[in-house]
DNA sequence: ATTTAGCACTCGGACGATAAGAGTGCTAAC
DNA sequence: GTTAGCACTCTTATCGTCCGAGTGCTAAAT
């Protein structure tokens, strides 16, 4: 167990490294107000830290520095609840005072708030459409054998695939196609709309259209395959402003993880209920040892939609990034949630 | 006037410092089978190359380098014609088989080939929308104030924006509407639409609405505020394996340029007609000074669509670059055609 | 029994000297 | 006109030295 002596040198050690990213020595800590006690003192304390693991040197004579395991007791242990400043706030009001109808729009703005107030780098993962259910259906015929299939939520949210006609249906036979699907269709949850379209197909096509299996192929690849992720990243830049970034081999390993869309897709995808942080190594992508990574969702109604993040050194500011993600998942919940 | 054999020298020169990014010196100029007379020689012309400004030296006794002078001159004279190898045939081809219905799919797919290939970084402007023609307009009410407007165009392309009903708008208005204007304009260029829809307002609605004004305030901005640009990077990450990119202060520079992506957009459009290569200096954009652009557009029958572009250091690979970009905007060209 | 002052010790970073190597320009010979 | 030879220049790498920041330990002070 910790001393309070230690408590408060171990949090004077973090709260300093975050600003100066320097190793941080005894002298230094004694000269904080709230320190009461000589270097000599602080040295041994510190020699205990360092003992159980939580700070370390990087060199024989050097400061000492936050481990991940001393960031880890920080984040669960040592956050002081940390209050947004008035521009902070300010900022955030003002954009979402703007009128915004769309999922995309807010979502968009949101990444773009969040690594301009932090200056580290955010990423948004866009909501999921499959809780939502169908408003609309519509195919539109481009040409002789070219179509495009448009499919609409109840959320305004559009989809769209081209799709060329198998020259055994006919136009009309589409046309009938739709006007039955859309009867049939609308206000199924998009998540049961693969089954329910297989299954009303079966039941009814056999009668207007010569090619049911045919139809089915096309519209299912229309309207199913492969729906790109949607990922708003912001601010990568700000990485690079980062002195742990002076080494462009690292810049270079983090980039390219963050090219992978999918991946990064299904990282955040996996971070459920709440504000979830991990602390380099804890990280999913080994490309991110040397970050932190600070997730939020935000929803709609109980339905969880995505999730937002901060991705930046492990010496990250956690208490105001964890507050302004806070602050701004439920600023973009209670957007969403306005809207219906 | 160039000789002869300062021509071949500036040409061992640059093919070499392309290859090395490394300053080049007269011995190893001599080694080079086309060349035939001694370093002592080489010295003279490369002395005189030097005062005529086409190449440099890095310091007071290195080798020399070439000028944006000399990339120049290189480019307009001394290209050899590049032949593309099988492989990266076989990777256009292969790509270009399987089925692609949509722009975004062509334009993305072309981006990845070309950053993929080369390893320098690809960005291309998709194709306006402006010449295509209007296929169908759908509004779709969502909720009593809520509304979704999609435009699609004979191209296949989708535009679809959220807005809010105007409280004196009644539904079946809403709906009378579309239907009259799907009449009216009907293969009306996009372009044009603005204008169009505005007379055909101006003529109609005033018997059927109560309040003109509104209905074409809302329908404007659904349909031609703000349509965001198209632009698709492929390989950013490649910048960071160059020699030249070791300094993060020049990383940070050009890729916060490249978050502008208005500016961006702006200035690949000023890009028409054929094969253009910018040097240096030569660029618009301040923070591309040490890069070379080349740009190449794509097109449908006559009407140019959008560029594609390659973004590297000076030091770039041009012969192969530019045959690269030739090859795979004529691709894409016959990829649109063949679709109409 | 803590806490602190004092001190020897360690290590990194900055600085300077030195040596090696690559390449040049110039001169004189071919 | 071309080339060999050579002195000179500049970069880079390596090594020794010095300084300062910071530590750990011991002994004195509280």
């Amino acid at each position: 167990m910790l001393s309070k002596r230690q408590l408060l040198i171990l949090q004077v050690i973090i709260d300093e490294f975050i600003q100066t990213a320097q190793p941080i020595g005894s002298r230094a800590i004694s000269k904080k107000d709230e320190v009461t006690f000589s270097p000599a003192t602080i040295r041994n304390e510190m020699a205990d830290l360092e003992e159980m693991g939580f700070i370390e040197k990087t060199h024989s004579s050097s400061g000492r520095v936050p481990s991940e395991k001393g960031y880890r007791f920080y984040v669960d242990h040592l956050l002081s609840p940390f209050h947004l400043s008035k521009t902070e706030m300010h900022v955030i009001s003002n954009t979402f005072e703007e009128e915004m109808l769309e999922f995309e729009q807010v979502v968009q703005k949101s990444a773009k708030i969040l690594s301009e107030l932090t200056n580290y780098t955010s990423i948004i993962l866009g909501p999921k459409v499959y809780e939502t259910t169908l408003k609309q259906l519509e195919i539109i015929q481009l040409s002789p054998h070219l179509a495009v299939a448009i499919l609409v939520t109840n959320t305004g949210h559009v989809e769209h695939r081209s799709f060329s006609i198998p020259t055994e249906i006919e136009p009309s036979d589409l046309e009938k196609l739709v006007n039955m699907l859309n009867e049939r269709l609308k206000n199924v949850p998009i998540i049961h709309l693969h089954d329910r379209l297989k299954k009303e197909l079966t039941v009814l096509m056999h009668k207007y259209m010569n090619d049911f299996d045919l139809a089915y192929q096309y519209l299912k690849a229309a309207l199913f395959d492969e729906q790109p992720v949607q990922l708003y990243v912001s601010g990568i830049t700000n990485i690079l402003l980062q002195p742990e970034f002076k080494d462009v081999s690292k810049i270079h390993s983090l980039y390219s993880a963050m090219e992978q869309e999918d991946a990064m897709a299904d990282m955040l995808r996996s971070y459920k209920n709440g504000i979830h942080v991990s602390i380099g190594q804890e990280n999913i992508m080994d490309e991110m040892q040397d970050c932190s990574l600070i997730t939020a969702n935000y929803s709609l109604g109980n339905q969880q939609l995505g999730t937002i993040a901060l991705l930046g050194p492990t010496r990250m500011e956690y208490a105001r990034v964890i507050s302004l993600l806070h602050a701004l998942s439920n600023r973009m919940s209670h957007t969403f949630h306005s809207w219906f």
